[in-house]
DNA sequence: CACCGGTTTATTTTT
DNA sequence: TAAACCGGTG
């Protein structure tokens, strides 16, 4: 019997041993969530005789399955590399590898990402004569994929934006269906239809799952949740741990009413709560309860620890938005002098731009930094390219990478080509490849010949990956399809090239993981579930100050943390004033952010500061004046100023002329409109509301604007 | 089809 | 400010 007694306090205890049936653990911020979800396993594993394969442990990154993978192997000490330890997206593609035939797609499918959607999207839109500029791509896109999780959803959609949905939809996955491709939704979806079609499969995966972890719980989408459901059986030894005022992913489908909807349908839950925090010093922490109260809708915790009050948090104002970066850089330097390591340092900021202005600095002043949350590696263009290139080699008949590569670099065959080359494979129910090999009439001759010698060059480049080693073919490759050259006049052609012979390491690697002698297995193998990879750890200078924005920093903590750029309109965005809701999920990202925090917690903002090229003046997040004043330490401008303006700005709210100005505000905010109704707006004038859902409404115009789908409550439209 | 230049628009993003 | 996007021209 292996104890864990010594290193848990009594709820954490619980939460470890309480093994048969359901368990939901509300995990506080910094209560040792991680450990309790490793050491459970252990204790199944180890205290209980569980077999390894009967856990299966369900997370949101790949980041955390790796880390939880880990740390089982420090208390194990088999391999736990193999185990049912994954995100909800691998775990999917494990078992839909297995057994997707029944559901008609074939073994070797490939996973697009969004970015490829959102390309598939625009194309259709082009062929089915719907008007990129009245309907934007993107919320096509949006639109498609809510309808995807929610198919009844389309009868609460309005007109005209339902006619075109109900044209998109169908269109989208049939091309993906058609080129047996699945997006990200597919593989949950398809998954829970494979174990509620087919009761054979079913049972198998319920004889093996006889013990489920769910992480992050107050993530999970309807989707995921009517997974879950799939997969628990009848014993219901499913264990669920989460927190949801640390929910941040509302706008990506995360659903915190799913942790209602489990305590009903798993009733009786065996709740556990952990209030006890291992991180952060009481200053932080009652900074942290006070920001989190305001929100009405939430089960009413309090976070405590042992660590004592610690230093308070300070709040320095800035003049303008360099003044805000030097000051955040110089503490950095003192801080650092004092005795802290850069790499215990983190700057937190709402939206991404805000990072440049940091960068620029840190750069010139010497001061090693990494920025998280760059596009991922996998995402690159270049990278995209190269992988399209090698699934082309593998197979010819892979029409959405011949798409993608066969005018890049350019070989003058335009948008228009590809177009007509894919409508003729569609009619004849082929390949591109193959409809070009039987029929090349349609073509006009000069198109011919640049497609012939596209063809001719990956045909060669096909023979040419037998007969050398990976590494000499990547290179070769790369000269032959021209891509070199292309680089060459590009200005970050030299860390492109570097990104593409990456993919040297990742076949190496594959090599040595995927138990296959055949190198197109390996490749094939490598290149499946490359969309569901996450970046590598670059190797740069581990000793650095972490930039991240503060949904990037979640899960993460840091010594000292600097908050930026804390101004309304900033954080909270102002498109978030008007409801509820978003404000409230505004006001998690700010209890998560102060969260992060173990010693000495930095907010700052600026007086004035550029955004979008224009000047300026933002006044201060209202999530401060949440938090106390006696914890605080003014600095900067709040110096002089802020002790009279807080005042004065609580004075004034009670002042019947603030009363009426929050009303006359609220008032337009509300602009409630209808179907029907007269509006007027600052640019495009006098219009008619034809349709109006959630916060967008479609409103036509008169010559020549027409009709323009826009933010309802958007200030430049006022009712008439 | 490719290129140039004017216009438009601006979250967060685990997979 | 900066990047993405569109439309016209060669």
């Amino acid at each position: 019997m292996v104890s864990w007694r010594n290193n848990l306090n009594s709820m954490q205890e619980k939460a470890v041993t309480t093994y048969e049936g359901p368990v939901m653990v509300v995990a506080g911020a910094g209560s040792g969530k991680t450990s309790v979800l490793t050491k459970r396993i252990a204790h199944l594993i180890l205290n209980l005789g569980v077999p390894k394969d009967a856990v299966l442990a369900i997370t949101f990154t790949n980041k955390a399955a790796l880390e939880m993978k880990t740390r089982l192997y420090e208390l194990l000490e088999f391999n736990t590399h193999t185990m049912w330890i994954s995100t909800f997206h691998s775990m999917c593609v494990r078992i839909l590898r297995e057994h997707i035939e029944h559901l008609d797609y074939h073994k070797h499918f490939q996973i697009v990402d969004d970015d490829d959607t959102l390309q598939i999207i625009k194309s259709l839109m082009k062929r089915h004569g719907v008007d990129a500029k009245i309907m934007a791509p993107h919320s096509i896109k949006n639109y498609v994929l809510k309808i995807k999780t929610d198919e009844a959803r389309m009868q609460n959609l309005e007109q005209p934006m339902r006619e075109i949905i109900e044209i998109i939809y169908p269109a989208y996955q049939k091309q993906l269906k058609d080129n047996n491709l699945v997006d990200f939704d597919d593989l949950i979806l398809l998954t829970i239809r494979l174990l509620e079609d087919f009761p054979e499969i079913q049972k198998r995966y319920h004889r093996q799952f006889e013990y489920i972890l769910v992480d992050e719980f107050q993530d999970t989408n309807t989707v995921q949740y009517r997974l879950i459901r799939a997969l628990v059986n009848e014993k219901k030894n499913v264990f669920i741990v989460g927190d949801e005022d640390q929910s941040i992913y509302a706008f990506r489908g995360a659903n915190i009413e799913n942790i209602q909807r489990f305590k009903r349908d798993y009733h009786p839950v065996n709740t556990i709560v952990l209030e006890q925090n291992y991180r952060s010093t009481n200053t932080i922490l009652k900074a942290a309860n006070a920001v989190i109260k305001e929100n009405k809708n939430r089960i009413k915790k309090n976070l405590f620890s042992t660590k004592g009050d610690g230093d308070k948090i300070v709040f320095f104002k800035a003049y303008s938005e360099r003044d805000e970066v030097e000051y955040v850089a110089e503490t950095i330097r003192l801080l650092v002098r004092s005795g802290i390591d850069y790499q215990s340092i983190a700057v937190l900021y709402r939206t991404n731009n805000t990072s440049r202005l940091f960068e620029e600095v840190f750069m010139q002043k010497q001061l090693p930094y990494l920025i998280y949350g760059n596009t991922s590696f996998f995402k690159r263009k270049e990278i995209k390219d190269l992988v399209a290139y090698l699934r082309l080699i593998i197979n010819p008949h892979d029409d959405y990478s011949f798409m993608r590569v066969v005018n890049e670099p350019r070989r003058g065959i335009g948008a228009k080509t590809i177009e007509t080359l894919s409508r003729n494979a569609e009619h004849a129910g082929l390949s591109i490849y193959e409809t070009l090999v039987q029929d090349k009439s349609s073509l006009s001759k000069g198109v011919l010949n640049k497609i012939n010698h596209f063809i001719t060059l990956m045909q060669s480049l096909q023979k040419h990956f037998d007969t050398v080693h990976f590494n000499q073919f990547i290179d070769d490759l790369l000269e032959r399809i021209g891509y070199l050259k292309m680089l060459q006049n590009d200005d970050k052609g030299d860390v492109r090239l570097e990104n593409m012979l990456e993919i040297k390491t990742m076949f190496k690697e594959a090599e040595n993981s995927y138990d296959v002698d055949d190198k197109t297995t390996v490749l094939l193998y490598m290149l499946e579930d490359i969309a569901l990879k996450s970046q590598e750890e670059k190797e740069k200078d581990p000793n650095s100050v972490s930039l991240m924005t503060l949904h990037a920093a979640k899960g993460l903590e840091f010594d000292v943390v600097f908050m930026v750029a804390l101004e309304k309109g900033i954080f909270p965005q102002h498109r978030h004033y008007d409801s509820l809701e978003s404000i409230e999920e505004e006001r998690r990202l700010m209890y998560v952010g102060v969260t992060r925090c173990k010693q000495q917690l930095y907010l700052t903002n600026a007086s004035q500061r550029y955004l979008y090229g224009s000047l300026t003046q933002n006044l201060d997040t209202p999530f401060i004046q949440d938090i106390s004043p006696t914890l605080l330490q003014l600095e900067g401008l709040n110096k002089e100023r802020m002790k009279t303006t807080l005042r004065y700005t609580q004075d004034y709210q009670q002042t019947q002329v603030y009363k009426e100005r929050l009303k006359a505000i609220t008032k337009t905010n509300e602009n409630h409109l209808d179907k029907g109704n007269k509006v007027n707006h600052k640019v495009f004038g006098i219009g008619v509301v034809v349709s109006v859902n959630n916060d967008q409404c479609v409103i036509a115009f008169s010559h020549p604007h027409g009709i323009k789908t826009l933010m309802k409550d958007h200030p430049s439209i006022s009712k008439v």
